[in-house]
DNA sequence: TGGGAGTTT
DNA sequence: AAACTCC
């Protein structure tokens, strides 16, 4: 029988925080989100102040009071992240990364008798080379993994590691007590539509006829039966394929209603998001430029536009990506509006090598094509050495006023060295 | 009152 | 294009 683990950092922007602030340990500490919008991640002590996902100006002043706030420190993070999988590795080779604080592990031919004494060690171990908190949970499937891995962080007799083997009595009562909507990929709108079914426990959808559930609902749903009675299919290819779009966009913090600062904002995202393109080494066939008015503003006239852009030509050049997300914009702008936030969506990605080039009606000579990817390689290699905005397209850059809010930001103790920690010792 | 990615309707 | 799902 393989095993699957899922081993997730507990409250893990929190946790990175508390790292290098060891005098905020059992303190509530609350990460907000990009423009100190919302919470985004609470250390255990902060969830009983503050609800996931409140709006930074309603925290009440007494919580706030109590409260760390700190702006989201992707660059801290980002590293934490990395050194966790690092040292995931020395106890399996198949590592898997979800999410930036989540990894499912593969144990093949572990010794069933040993796992936990193994995940034991590993929690120690993590918890020793990195700072960070982690839980596992085991189980036959990625579905049960998860729901394994929340009663590992929920019941204290676990410390931290729980094995549910699929077949068990204790399995089936844990899934008979079980909400449907816990689980992984099932949320408000499916929950409903299965509870129309008479299915309202995680028990009730394993012992539904997958058929069925396949015809009323997806091949998804119907994995999830499966995966529920411990059988793997959910595929694991899936999480490495390269992305089919790539999305960069952005609040402006604040509303504004000027063309200026907007066009600034889209030419800066079609920048990036070309730089992505060529990351992944994708071309894209279209992209997509949209706008949004601040919908919790009822009291002012909203517009959603979008507008997606057939390329000419699959491209990841700079000029060509952000020249094409100017023309959408041109169409969609409308003077008066108090805009909130803008985008732009690289679509219909394909893989640059296997691109079948359209040897008639090319406008561009191939020498030019390589010019260009010349080009932009410098730019990246010079963006990545020294810091994202270094080298761009002029007019890339718009008023400074546009910047993300982070007025609580925390050092990139990791990252930088004019940011490192300092120990005093006396 | 987040950002990024994906799927479904 | 909008709605929904995940983290």
């Amino acid at each position: 029988m393989n095993i699957i683990g899922l081993v997730d950092c507990n409250n893990f922007y929190a946790s990175c925080e508390r790292v290098f602030r060891p005098d905020w340990e059992s303190w509530p500490v609350a990460v907000l989100s990009n423009n100190d919008g919302c919470v985004i991640a609470r250390s255990n002590e902060a969830k009983e102040l503050v609800e996931m996902g409140a709006p930074t100006f309603k925290i009440p002043p007494a919580a706030r009071r109590e409260l760390i706030l700190v702006s989201s420190n992707y660059a801290l993070y980002g590293d934490m992240s990395r050194r966790v999988t690092t040292t995931l590795r020395e106890f399996t080779p198949d590592v898997e990364i979800y999410s930036i604080d989540e990894s499912f592990l593969g144990f093949d031919g572990f010794p069933l008798d040993q796992l936990e004494d193994h995940c034991q060690r590993l929690r120690y171990v993590v918890r020793r080379n990195t700072g960070i908190p982690v839980s596992v949970g085991l189980s036959t499937s990625r579905t049960l993994a998860k729901v394994a891995n929340k009663l590992a962080k929920k019941i204290a007799a676990y410390e931290g590691v729980c094995l549910l083997q699929p077949d068990s009595e204790i399995t089936r009562q844990i899934l008979e007590d079980l909400p449907v909507t816990d689980l992984w990929g099932v949320s408000g709108r499916l929950g409903q539509r299965l509870s129309q079914m008479g299915i309202v426990t995680a028990w009730q959808l394993r012992e539904a006829d997958p058929k069925r559930i396949r015809a009323r609902f997806s091949v998804v749903q119907e994995r999830l039966v499966y995966e529920l009675r411990g059988i793997d299919c959910i595929d694991t290819d899936d999480l490495a394929e390269p992305k089919k779009n790539i999305m960069t966009s952005r609040s402006f913090g604040r509303l504004t209603s000027d063309p200026h600062e907007v066009r600034a904002a889209i030419r800066a995202h079609a920048a990036r998001g070309a730089e992505k393109l060529r990351k992944q080494g994708s071309v894209a066939r279209a992209i997509q430029v949209h706008l949004k008015t601040n919908k919790h503003r009822e009291d002012l006239a909203q517009y959603h536009p979008a507008l997606v852009v057939q390329l000419p030509h699959p491209s990841n050049d700079t000029r060509v990506i952000v020249g094409a997300a100017q023309a959408a914009l041109q169409c969609l702008w409308r003077d008066g509006y108090r805009y909130m936030k803008a985008g732009v969506m690289m679509l219909d990605l394909v893989d640059r090598e296997t691109l079948q080039h359209d040897i008639f009606d090319s406008p561009e000579s191939d020498a030019e094509r390589e010019r260009s990817a010349k080009a932009s390689a410098v730019m990246d290699e010079l963006n990545r050495k020294m810091g994202r905005g270094t080298v761009r397209l002029g007019g890339t850059k718009g008023k400074a006023d546009w910047k993300l809010k982070a007025e609580l930001l925390t050092k990139r103790y990791t990252t930088r060295w004019d940011e490192l920690p300092i120990v005093s010792l006396k």
